[in-house]
Formats: C-alpha cells, sequence, structure tokens
DNA sequence: CGTGACTGTTAATGAGCGTTAACCATTTCC
DNA sequence: GGAAATGGTTAACGCTCATTAACAGTCACG
C-alpha cells in the first residue's frame, strides 16, 4: 500500500487526458486524435492500450464510482468510536477532496453517463447508489427528523453543492483550496441542518 | 400580457423537443433528423425555421439565462418594502420554479455552453454573470458577515444545490412537487446562513 | 542470432451526420 | 385566378471521425 512515486504508466497519461478533454468539451466533441496527441502519440496508437473510445471513458466513469464508494466505506470502516456527526463529517470532507482534487471527473460524472454501454451504465448507477445509500444512513443518524425519502432528496441536492467546484472560477480566482473546503463543508452541514427542519415547521 | 392560451408554435415545438434531446443525450449525440421526427416532420425541414442545429441550442442557451435574469429583476423591481429576506426568499423560490418546471433547460445550462459561437457564449456569461451579481448583493444584504468572494462562492453553490433536481428520480419518485420545493428552499438558506457563520469561527 | 511481445506509425475504410439542392402542396392576398 | 410566401419532402454532397490494415522499430530473452 506504499503510495505510488513510479512514473504514470501510459495507460494512466491517456485517462487522465481524455478525462480532461472530455470534460472540457464532451465525449463527441473530442477526437481519438486529439487524446492522442494529448500524450504524444497519434490517434490510432490508443487502440494499442485501449479496444475503443467507449472504454476510456467507462474506465474512467467507472473509476469515478468506484473511488468514492470505497472511499467512503474505508472512512467508515476506520470509524469505531467515533460519533455519526464525525462520520458524517469525514464522508463530507472525502467527497470535498475528490471534488476540488478532480474537478474533470466530476463533471464527467454526471454529464456523460447516457454514453455508455448498458452494462457499464448499469455498474456505474449501482456503485453511485450505494454510495448514496451510505449517506442516507448516516445523515439520518445525524439528523433523525429526516424521512428516507427526503434524506434521499438531501443527499443528492448537497452532493449538487459539492459538485459546483468546477463552476467556482478558473482555479485562480478560488480564494485558496482551505479556505474553499471550509466553506462548502460548512454549507452542506447547514443544508443538511435546514432540511431536517422540515418535520417541525 | 396575458397568459398566452395559444397553441405552440412550431418554432416553440422544436426547441421544446430539441432541449429534451440536447439534456437527454448531449448536443453532439443527437442528430437532426431526430429532432424534426419528435415534432413530426423530418430531417431538413427544421431548416425552415432554423438556420442550422447550433442556432437551436444558441436561442435554448440565450433564452434561459436572459429569463432567469428578468425574472430575477422583475422580482426586485416589484419588491418594494420588501426585506431583504423576503427578497431573497422570492429568488430562490423564483430559480427553484425554474429548476423543477424546465429541467431539460437547467440540465443545458450548464452542460452545453461551450459548444456555442464565440459571440453567443459571450452573451450567455454575461448574462449568467449578471444573475449572479445581483444574486451575492442580495444575499450579502441578508448575510452581512459573507464577503464578496465568499458570497459569490456560496451563490455558485446553492445554484449547485437548487439544479441538482434532475438527479432527483425521475418524476414518479419524487414526494411531489410543494414538498420538494420547501424542501430545497430550507437547504438553500440553511447553506447560506452557515456560510455565513465562517467569520464567527 | 532471432523470434516474439510491445508500442508506434501512416493510409484506407466506412458509417454518421449536418447541410444544401431541387422539387412540390397549400395558403394568402392583390 | 395567379403569384408569392410558407413549410414541407427526398436525394445527394461532403466532411468528420472511430476503427482497422499493414507495416516497422525496439527490447527481452532463449
Amino acid at each position: 500500500m506504499a503510495t505510488r512515486t513510479d512514473a504514470p504508466t501510459r495507460r494512466e497519461q491517456i485517462l487522465k487526458e481524455a478525462a480532461r478533454l472530455f470534460a472540457d468539451r464532451g465525449f463527441h466533441g473530442v477526437g481519438v486524435d486529439e487524446i492522442g496527441a494529448a500524450v504524444g502519440i497519434s490517434g490510432p496508437g490508443l487502440y494499442r492500450h485501449f479496444p475503443g473510445k467507449d472504454a476510456m471513458l467507462a474506465e474512467l466513469l467507472v473509476g469515478i464510482s468506484g473511488r468514492l464508494l470505497t472511499g467512503a466505506k474505508r472512512r467508515l470502516a476506520e470509524a469505531d468510536g467515533e460519533t455519526s456527526s464525525q462520520i458524517l463529517d469525514s464522508l463530507i470532507e472525502g467527497h470535498i477532496d475528490f471534488a476540488l482534487d478532480d474537478r474533470p471527473l466530476i463533471t464527467l460524472h454526471d454529464r456523460e453517463l447516457d454514453r455508455l454501454r448498458d452494462s457499464d451504465r448499469k455498474l456505474v448507477r449501482q456503485l453511485q447508489r450505494q454510495y448514496v445509500e451510505l449517506w442516507v444512513q448516516v445523515v439520518r443518524e445525524v439528523y433523525p427528523g429526516l424521512a428516507e425519502p427526503t434524506a434521499r432528496s438531501a443527499v443528492h441536492s448537497v452532493f449538487g453543492l459539492l459538485n459546483s467546484t468546477p463552476h467556482l472560477g478558473r482555479a485562480g480566482t478560488l480564494p485558496g483550496r482551505g479556505t474553499t473546503a471550509a466553506l462548502l463543508h460548512r454549507m452542506a452541514r447547514g443544508a443538511f441542518a435546514a432540511a431536517e427542519a422540515e418535520s417541525r415547521a
């Protein structure tokens, strides 16, 4: 489990650049030649590493959903003795890290899902669903006033809030990563708390 | 200003169906034949109403941003005597109405902007910017603790929250429009309030 | 040495698709 | 009543683009 210091493999370079390009101009908006050029090889050379353009998108999207889910599961597992509230904070923190560090992937995540083969799309959706349900459980422990459907809607909405980072001005204009992360975190908690205020209206 | 009861014109049918299709499968993912079929005419017949496929997208996106902005301006103008807090509630309500009633447009709004001609994209961005600034002003009146950059980030994030409706399960599974709107409204206010808590940390 | 396995290259193929051309029915209106 | 205007049609063009073919350099290793 050592953190890898190796040079990135060609496959990884391709995936990274493809993610950036897909996020910028959409799956159909990017040609294979362009992806190839981004890693210094040309067009069809990509086919030595992937069976096709679709496969790159599939691997990206499955990878995203998978990493989000396993990350959340890990946080949950490592949390013996912590309060539900602390666990929720940990989930939020993990999601924010992801949103801030992998903006292109976040963008792809809910933009290009429909371009996948049926089987891949099903897989991604299943991973997403598990991730959501995991959040819903924790959220309902922290905010018991939330009925399950309400909690699910609230979770989706908070994802929308956290995933808004791509719209927050390109890199330079942001008030600094830590500040932004803290702001998003507070807002997420505030949104959940306000959601719970329902039953008492 | 009578609410129109007329049958929708062909142009409007086309725009509506195009919006739905673009939102579902992306601008590049939809063919003109398909758009034509959706309104009962076939492929090239569209060119009697629009100079090209791009023009449909442009009109849709400019229309969205324009309606959001003018709606917000109207609410502001009609609000003499109201408190800033009431005005903010009105802005939120307007945005939620839009998000719930025109889901496809919301989706397009931040998904296909890059496919526009430079001039159109500039126009749309300008309208968006005005809309954001208008919110920022009102938000800062209600939550004076918010510095301007923070307020702007918060506004973007709340847009992310409100625009999450497309992800809230297709139509049937929603707990009812009024309930959903109320939930989103509460969460938005809660998020802003929590954002303000910053300077006092 | 030499024979695969790898990783590239360029050229060709073939499908999809936006757009234009050429043509036609219907309505409007002097 | 006839000429525009209007809103369709189908067929053809041309371009983009993913994918495949055919070929070649490099390195590991028996």
